[in-house]
DNA sequence: GCTTGACCTTAACGTTGCGTCAAACCGGAT
DNA sequence: ATCCGGTTTGACGCAACGTTAAGGTCAAGC
């Protein structure tokens, strides 16, 4: 029988830890003095130690470890948790490997730009809303301007601050292109009446704006007119992170822009639908 | 100005999240009432907020990120920062790899014995020790066993039973060799007198059992005679586990064996220095 | 003006597996 | 008898929030 300490001595492990898979039932000690309190371990207690240290390695849980040593599953069940471990495992693996791209990316951005870049994206889902919206195709950006003016007039004057949420451009072209084909629009919060006339003889009714599981999204505030920027930083992420495009562009103003004429400045958020390729 | 609700919605985090950031200062309401405690975000805190998330996404700690959003740190240990998180990466992704290839190897040798195997190996060091020994050839095991109860019996005499630990056989050539160069004796815990004879005439004398860093150990307990099996099971796990043999094994005897006749039973160590192959 | 229900607040515990004190007790050696 | 090293039981700390619990706020509807 070896106290505590020569027993630790042994293992290799603490005795802190020996305590503590007593304190839990892991492993108690072969006797416990009654009136000192002292632990009493035997030598034929090592093989069951290690046994809970091996399978500690191998990344269970102490709680599992419990069944498993006491031979409280049967073989199948050791089966399924050793393939889930198995397959968290790998889950883990390939999280790690895509956080070291992403850490390897913004070094080099670091040695590129001289420091930290100036946009980060956030891969989130998206949910699907009720979507009070006007689509057509302007020959240019510019021409888009005044019907997102009206848009957003009119909706802010003829739906309720509740029900609506954010004035939307869905980008059904891409931006490069002569002819623009946008949708504009706020999302709801609720259904709402079927459509809403707009002055110069344009109509918005309500669709839906589909859910998306993942969207590669960017964040900014600035002049509007320097949203290609963030775009082209976002459309260099997704590249550099294996992302492929697989829906229109959204621009969401968490902000309703261009209220006051002058102010240039706009919150935004430039949404992605995206798949990681593989 | 948003209440902690609809920003929440806007970034898809949770709320406890944005109140947890707010205590830890990370990232403060733009305005709080001060009689309800009501947080009142804007929507240009969103970029802030998403650089938080990337950066945690990255790994870094809150505590690193407080730092790199609140330009607390020049760009050199910036690139500091991710070089060594990179490092890290890298080598978390070795650890899961080495035990991606352990679960595995547990799951085959439950599809071929249909249970866990009897035996854990455990990777741990061994600190050196002065050790009280002989060194002999012997033609067979057998006649290595007269000399093993030998020593036993007469340290456990002459060497009190504080300065002595366990007892350990060296094996200076293979087991399967049919002339075994064996070392038997003591690893003490303190210098002691120099030699001490033994009945037959050979004397044991002190040495230094070297420290080794890593040590690939099995330990059981069953019959002496059972020992090879507990060896070979040893030795396939450094083969399946990429291990190779960098010195002579030894068989650490927790308990001192042999003591009464007819007591075959033994609780021992088997212990063989080893290193990662590339 | 009152109720309702959705939203907000702080406070506090739970999570995982121990490491790290702190204050007091035990045991063997001198 | 004394001392020193080993042991005991607490109790806190960690990292980043999730999850109740118990109770204020606010705007809408009657």
């Amino acid at each position: 029988m070896f106290r505590i300490g020569e027993f630790s001595q042994i293992a290799r492990v603490s005795g802190r830890l020996l305590r503590y898979y007593d304190s839990i039932g892991l492993l108690r000690p072969e006797h416990t003095d009654t009136t000192t309190g002292y632990r009493f371990y035997s030598a034929a207690q090592l093989p069951r130690l290690n046994r809970i240290l091996a399978l500690k390695d191998l990344g269970l849980s102490l709680e599992q470890i419990a069944k498993l040593v006491d031979d409280k599953v049967s073989t199948d069940e050791i089966r399924g948790m050793l393939t889930l471990k198995k397959a968290e495992i790998e889950q883990s693996l390939h999280e790690e490997a895509v956080r070291l791209r992403q850490v390897e990316s913004r070094l080099q951005q670091i040695e590129e730009q001289g420091r930290l870049g100036d946009y980060d994206v956030v891969v989130k889902p998206g949910p699907a809303r009720p979507f009070l919206s006007v689509r057509e195709t302007f020959p240019h950006l510019t021409d888009a301007f005044a019907t997102v003016q009206a848009v957003a007039q009119t909706v802010i004057r003829q739906v309720p601050a509740a029900a609506r949420e954010h004035m939307i451009v869905v980008a059904h072209s891409d931006f490069d292109e002569e002819d623009l084909d946008l949708e504009i629009g706020f999302s709801l919060t609720r259904e709402l009446k079927k459509s809403i006339a707009l002055p110069g003889g344009l109509t918005m009714t309500t669709h839906e704006l589909p859910a998306v599981d993942t969207l590669a999204t960017l964040a900014r505030t600035g002049p509007g007119s320097e949203t290609h920027l963030a775009t082209g930083a976002l459309g260099l992420w997704m590249e550099a992170n294996g992302y492929t495009v697989t829906g229109p562009c959204r621009e969401v103003f968490i902000e309703v822009p261009f209220q006051k004429p002058g102010q240039e400045d706009v919150v935004m958020e430039i949404q992605f639908p995206v798949t990681k390729a593989a």
